[in-house]
DNA sequence: AGATTGACTGCAT
DNA sequence: CATGCAGCCAATC
């Protein structure tokens, strides 16, 4: 049912990041609903990365558990993705796909 | 079969 | 800049 979904988490590449709007879409268009459903209804023994996935704001979503939203940050910060003070993820630099107004600060960023 | 909820998102106030 | 409301599709009750 969902394994559009994860397909396309699982095709997030290691230390980056997606939003479940990005994930929706490119599941085929489904809505990011479907994709945070698909998230909560995610066996604990999948292969699915399904903490490269956040919200828009590039952050975690607090979910039912209230701990695994910190292990989903300390599994990203493991694959080198780094969180702003916010909280929140770099999307000019870590978000995928790289489809993002690409500021010139991010390519500084990317450089840097 | 109808109503409600859900790890969301974007626009409007 | 923070809160509110409507839209989205599917699953659960």
């Amino acid at each position: 049912m969902y394994a559009r979904i994860y397909q396309c988490v699982a095709q997030i590449p290691k230390g980056r990041v997606s939003s479940y709007g990005r994930i929706s879409k490119l599941a085929g268009g489904c809505s990011a609903r479907q994709v945070g459903y698909a998230m909560s209804a995610l066996p604990e023994g999948s292969e699915v990365p399904w903490q490269r996935v956040v919200n828009s704001k590039g952050g975690i979503s607090p979910r039912s558990d209230g701990e695994s939203h910190q292990l989903q940050r300390w599994l990203l910060e493991d694959e080198g993705v780094e969180f702003g003070p916010d909280g929140n993820i770099d999307m000019g630099r870590f978000g995928w796909p790289e489809e993002t107004p690409a500021p010139r600060a991010a390519k500084g960023l990317f450089d840097a």
